[in-house]
DNA sequence: TAGCACATGTAAGGGGTTACATGATTGC
DNA sequence: GCAATCATGTAACCCCTTACATGTGCTA
């Protein structure tokens, strides 16, 4: 159910297209939540059918009409209501880490090139939020002081850069591991 | 797919039943993936039928007979070349992020006792994990030296160590910018 | 003329959650 | 007598991924 009231936040900081929210859904919102466009199509036809959105259809001159979004009223109570209960902490889901435990069943030095290739993609995906972060909320071209939206966002985003960082330095660890075992302990 | 992989891992570390299983989810492969019973026991089903599988029923007293599963060659070929594909880097989902973003459209202050309670739920996990390190990796009853398994099982688990002590410094971020949202910014 | 950005969708299949269902033994 | 632990499953439903599908206009 989050995917519906990610694009309620989503839609309510700036109404929008289908196709506009995928793009967000890469970028900042993807911070904490990831989707497809496939999958936010289907889930705006359902939540406008539900009430939940209204619909603007916006023709345009040399591309597609676009259908805009924006949150109804009855999509603004539903999320209040959601915001008030409680959820579950969730619990991680790392598919590395189920590599790296099953190497002891394989080969150990085999995996660091991947651990390699994810510590890069980690390391990207850092600067590209530092980047935004400086653009939006720390840089001279920042708005200030921030309203409540900025300084939530913010709040986010940093714990989009902790992790990132936390990420980046248990694969460092990860790749010595791999790297001692390699020296260390040759397989039978 | 990857549920499946999990579940080698854990078999070839060592055999068990289902609900055996559902207890390590709960507990060490939790570090990293997630599983209920009900899954499990259809994912087992279905990998016993392709052959990854052996079974065996163990007849037990003063319990039910439980069916005994271990990996077959075919189970272990299946995650060697899995181990060998490259995998995509993954991206966090965090629905208490979408909250918190939310909470710009309504009252921040309303979600306070909601992070304060994730942080004691993050902070009762890393105190498991640090008993569990200490018992298996760090503590005088842990074996020395460790063998590989054991090397990259500790390795894992200092990624969740890390992943559950980032967490909390961040909801005290959090917290921190909602505190001070409720004395310096009163919504209109 | 090839590729990219804009724009919206359908279909199939597998993954995951929640609710329902059963039944024995052990300990309080 | 009641709850917890051990033990295994089915069914319904929604979520998510992957592949397929279409079409315009701009730019190199």
């Amino acid at each position: 159910m989050a995917l519906e009231h990610a694009i309620l936040v989503s839609l309510l900081e700036k109404p929008g297209s289908g196709y506009e929210l995928a793009r967000r859904f890469e970028r900042s919102i993807g911070y904490f939540w990831t989707a497809t466009h496939q999958q936010i199509y289907r889930v705006l036809g359902r939540m406008e059918g539900a009430g939940l959105l209204h619909v603007r259809e916006v023709p345009q001159r040399g591309r597609p009409d676009k259908k805009e979004y924006a949150v109804a009223a009855r999509g603004r109570a539903a999320l209040t209501a959601w915001l008030h209960e409680p959820i579950e902490p969730e619990s991680v889901r790392h598919e590395l880490a189920v590599k790296i435990r099953g190497a002891a069943f394989d080969d150990p030095a085999a995996l660091i090139s991947e651990v390699e290739r994810h510590r890069k993609a980690h390391d990207d995906r850092l600067g590209r939020y530092l980047t935004g972060e400086l653009r939006d909320f720390t840089g001279p071209e920042a708005p200030r002081p921030l309203d409540a939206g900025g300084e939530l966002q913010h709040a986010v985003l940093r714990g989009g850069i902790a992790y990132e960082r936390m990420t980046i330095a248990w694969l460092d660890d990860v790749l010595d591991t791999l790297h001692r075992l390699r020296t260390a302990t040759p397989r039978t």
